[in-house]
DNA sequence: TCATTAAATTGTT
DNA sequence: AACAATTTAATGA
């Protein structure tokens, strides 16, 4: 667990314009409200156990994933960290701390080497006052989420393994929030069992019984999904 | 472009 | 946790 918070710095650049296409709520913006915000948006390169936000630390940036996969995690009482999400690509996240000017009230760290964009809480702000459509997108990313961590509370207390893979991958699946997905998500077992919090033999098995009934398809360092509704009606056999 | 080698990922016990 | 099998990425002729 390294805290690269410097090399963060050093790494941020300009997006390039493959970049930009892979951020959801520029084409929602007016030509001139899209310039500001590209003129703000930073682009950086962040290296696997990086920590894009800690909790804590003072808000910065409205962050969102442009390649590679993050995950949000907390502290309970005891001081042990839990996982709330997954964050694949096209993932904005944030807002509600940009929103409030506070601190971070969780940690995102990434668990492979990722781009990150990143768009400063003044040019949020900016864009917020300014332009229906930044409003727009991100009321309908609050009401999305919202629905997540509703789902998520009921997949914390199912027991069943292979009911929790099928559920979690569905929300990485979700296309509102991370429209970077498509039909492959870029996740290795391994990682997919760091965020569901099972063992990776636990979800290669889970996996195969996932494939067994067609709802998805294993590939190399992925999986394509082929029934979405599939894995969200998972239920207890 | 092809063949070889190293690294990453998966499947299994 | 360990190991073998498989797939991909990197290298160099």
């Amino acid at each position: 667990m390294s805290e690269v918070v410097p090399s963060l710095h050093q790494r941020r650049r300009a997006p390039t314009d493959a970049e930009l296409a892979g951020i959801p709520w520029l084409a929602r913006l007016t030509p001139e409200e899209r310039q500001i915000a590209v003129a703000e948006l930073q682009i950086s390169e962040a290296l696997a156990g990086d920590l894009v936000c800690r909790m804590g630390r003072p808000v910065t940036y409205w962050f969102g994933v442009v390649d590679g996969l993050l995950k949000m995690s907390g502290e309970n009482a005891e001081g042990q960290a839990m996982t709330f999400a997954g964050l694949p690509p096209g993932g904005w996240f944030g807002e509600g701390t940009v929103l409030k000017r506070e601190a971070y009230r969780y940690n995102v760290q990434t668990l492979r080497r990722s781009l990150v964009a990143g768009l400063p809480v003044d040019t949020f702000h900016r864009l917020l006052d300014q332009s229906i459509g930044f409003n727009r997108f991100v009321m309908n990313q609050l009401n999305e989420r919202l629905g997540q961590f509703i789902a998520a509370r009921e997949i914390d207390r199912m027991n069943n393994p292979d009911l929790r893979v099928a559920r979690s991958l569905a929300a990485l699946f979700n296309p509102v929030l991370y429209p970077g997905v498509g039909e492959v998500l870029r996740i290795t077992q391994q990682e997919l069992a760091y965020l569901v919090g099972l063992s990776r033999q636990r979800v290669n098995e889970a996996l195969s019984n996932l494939q067994t009934q067609n709802l998805i398809r294993i590939e190399y360092g992925g999986l394509r999904v082929l029934d979405l509704e599939g894995l969200r009606s998972q239920r207890n056999v």
